[in-house]
DNA sequence: TAAGTGATCTCT
DNA sequence: GAGATCACTTAA
């Protein structure tokens, strides 16, 4: 199978379903100059503006606005003033939802992620593709379904006890080299 | 286990 | 403008 860059069409369907099959998708990017590609291992999904955990609950920010967009397009963010967080935006517009990217390849955590792709709030806002030196392929990696765990998602108490524990967060467990 | 770190958001 | 908060990581 070819590669594909994935397209507003694979973003713009339900938060979840993209979550699940953003598994084993490359995540690409240049670093210093050279082009590297790591398998997605790793997501949690944001679902809207009825998630408490999600940052458009509290309706559209500055910040946020970029998940009010069309789907496809990168929302990077800086955590705890250190890290910056990968997004990519779900779901038909004006529904503000996003995929979180916690892990890639042998990388763990979302910010060592970013680091490691030399992700910075550079991306946020652009376009998924080339032109934004960042985007997603399809290498035709498979994914099982038993090879992928389910969990709540990670260090979102605030959002209450019913979202705080719906198993948003997606991990393959399956990648071998 | 605790602190670092600074943008962002919610009050005054 | 001030204060609290935070989708994390690292060093103990």
């Amino acid at each position: 199978m070819k590669p594909a860059i994935l397209d507003d069409d694979f973003f713009r369907r339900g938060t979840l379903r993209v979550a699940r099959d953003l598994l084993g998708k490359h995540l690409v990017g240049r670093v210093n100059g050279a082009e590297l590609a790591l398998p997605i291992t790793e997501v949690e999904a944001y679902d809207g503006p009825n998630d408490r955990a999600c940052h458009a609950h509290r309706g559209r920010t500055a910040r946020n606005a970029v998940m009010f967009g069309p789907p496809g397009f990168w929302y990077v963010y800086l955590c705890y003033g250190v890290h910056w967080l990968l997004n990519i935006v779900t779901g038909p517009e004006d529904f503000p939802a996003a995929v979180l990217i916690r892990g890639a390849g042998d990388v763990c955590g979302p910010g060592r992620v970013t680091r490691r792709f030399g992700i910075t709030g550079d991306q946020d806002r652009k376009s998924a593709g080339p032109a934004a030196g960042l985007w997603i392929e399809d290498r035709g990696l498979r994914v099982r379904r038993k090879e992928i765990e389910r969990t709540p998602r990670i260090g979102i108490g605030y959002a209450g006890p019913v979202w705080s524990s719906k198993p948003y967060r997606f991990v393959w467990d399956g990648v071998r080299s």
